[in-house]
DNA sequence: AATGAATGAGGATTCATTCAT
DNA sequence: CATGAATGAATCCTCATTCAT
């Protein structure tokens, strides 16, 4: 029942932390493990001790967000309990994108993306870490139609799911445009469908 | 008057058709220049006859689609003139998915994803791309707006540029679970949002 | 007994030129056959039509330096009856290398730098190639031994041969420093000795 | 107070060293890195780990010919304080050539007459080391005429660069002639020229 | 005489991973 | 916990050369 020592822990916190900037920056694939450990100032082979592989770290990062997410002390306001709680949470994503110049889209879905076709761990994986948000989106709607705020016809699951996809499609159109405009716009879009279902 | 010899162009062609299915595949990173050789049946250096570089390629790849998007002639139909037609558009991806069991988004898009942040070029060429479907959908909605058939409210522009993100966020969170649904579910939100701003 | 058309000539002849121009800049294996056909706007396989591999090429370009200097044609005076022909001999080798900005030093010691060790063919030409002005500078000597100009102790071909070595390592050490001064100082130092002998 | 481990340092100094050898015996280009790394008898990428690519090697090389010529610990005499120091300078050079059968040059001017016309850095560098057998043949004859045993009309610098030059181009023969005469008459006439400078 | 497609070995370099200490 | 040396397969790319037309 041994714990991991303090320091082991930092290290390895670095690790992780600077592989999902450099993931989320440049691709999975085109970062190297050695790039993030010169990135993290960590000794060569560090990386063998803390994580069985590669595809290790990409799950470790994976996991990252879903502690994140799940705890919400990320800066995506999560926990979603109004309609403005709902704007926050596309808002937040938008500032998001403004903090790296609209040169990154999710960092979970470009993950996704990049490696779901060949690796089914990941992209269960990253298909859990989305589902934490579509599920929050998702009660945030039961709560409305369980409070008759929200029309019979809206299926809350079906509307959280329509939530993150035009989510994600705004954040591509903005990294390929490298402009806020498109996720903007999108966004804008989206939740005003979204409220159209408000009574 | 002599054009390039035929043989060598079915080469050409045969790679770039075999790099276009391995990306969209597999992504770009993850396909090497062998395997494209191998998969098309050419032999070792044809390659380097034909392209300067593996990004060589993959800017021919994206300008095939470019080409396929302008003459029409690909699986999409993107010339759209009635609401039908736009609704063939979305499905027309839908059925593009199915085809992959569902493991793969847009092809396009996911070049994007993975380069743009490193590839200036390439960024630029995938929005060029994506921005004829833009261009398409806008003509539409300006037609129905001479037509006096959309709501004065409506911007054409700007409900193309919803169009196309929450196209590609339907197609990202299919492949993410390797399931038609979500795609189809976010399609059918998007069509009901855009309609109603007919008259 | 069959003639080279003229045409054939003349693409043959542009295709050592380019090579030569080639070589002296760059160097023999720093050049490759590609270059050389794109340079001298030659269709890609013509090469193989006038020569059978590069080795081939290099000991065409050597005979060309070789009938050059035969023919008394090139840049260089090389035929010496005095001792301003002497100087004049040096000095044509100082223009030379302005021409190239001090960037190149003798072109035949180049090739047989590189490439005398691994081809003795190839070391053999070169050394032919500059026996010739070892010879013609012999003959000046001799010429003036014969008229009793000449110190007795004095050994024409020694001193030749002499003559040829600082040279060389003349226009070494200004492509080295990238300034004629080093040469200018080396081929005075080396006029002033000759000359000592001169009676 | 660490210092890199005994083991890398031989490693990386065994591949310096075959390199070295293998750059003066066939030259930079004509020798690849798996030539070096099989001679040297190291792992296939082991090369990488020591060095950031084939030009650092080189650069490399030149440093340890610097560092040898610094120290004086080469095989070469370059410590001058008389004149037959100056003769053993020469003649440690004419029996370095006959070593290796007087197929070799010299193994900085080759480097340099190799790579000085695309690489600068190179190019000074081959200047730089080259430089220090001119800067000790300097002081030599700067000493001699602090003496009073310098001609008035001899400049120090000026010499020592003939000197060098004169000797670069003597082992360029021999080795085109693969026979140490060019070399031994070139060094005899440098001599006695150097030498009528005495008073 | 000319063209350009095709070949396949070899070049430099990077990578994920393991080993010895 | 930590270090960095070692491994060898793989990657992108270049080369000299040959073939088919």
């Amino acid at each position: 029942m041994q714990e991991l020592s303090e320091k082991g822990n930092i290290t390895r916190a670095r690790i992780v932390e600077t592989a999902r900037e450099l993931f989320h920056k440049n691709g999975v694939r085109a970062t190297s493990v050695d790039q993030i450990l010169e990135a993290s100032g960590t000794g060569k082979s560090q990386f063998y001790h803390y994580f069985r592989s590669k595809e290790d770290i990409v799950r470790e990062v994976l996991r990252f967000y879903k502690e994140v997410m799940l705890s919400g002390q990320g800066p995506i306001r999560i926990e979603i309990d109004s309609w403005e709680g709902l704007e926050n949470f596309f808002n937040d994503h938008l500032k998001g994108i403004r903090m790296f110049n609209y040169e990154r889209a999710c960092p979970i879905g470009s993950i996704g993306n990049e490696l779901a076709a060949e690796n089914e761990d990941v992209r269960q994986d990253v298909n859990a870490v989305l589902d934490i948000s579509i599920q929050k989106i998702t009660e945030f709607f039961e709560g409305l139609k369980k409070a008759g705020k929200l029309k019979k016809s809206a299926d809350p699951k079906s509307l959280a799911n329509f939530s993150l996809a035009s989510l994600q499609g705004a954040l591509l159109l903005s990294k390929f445009n490298k402009d806020p405009k498109p996720a903007e716009n999108t966004v804008k879009h989206a939740l005003t469908y979204l409220k159209s279902f408000s009574k």
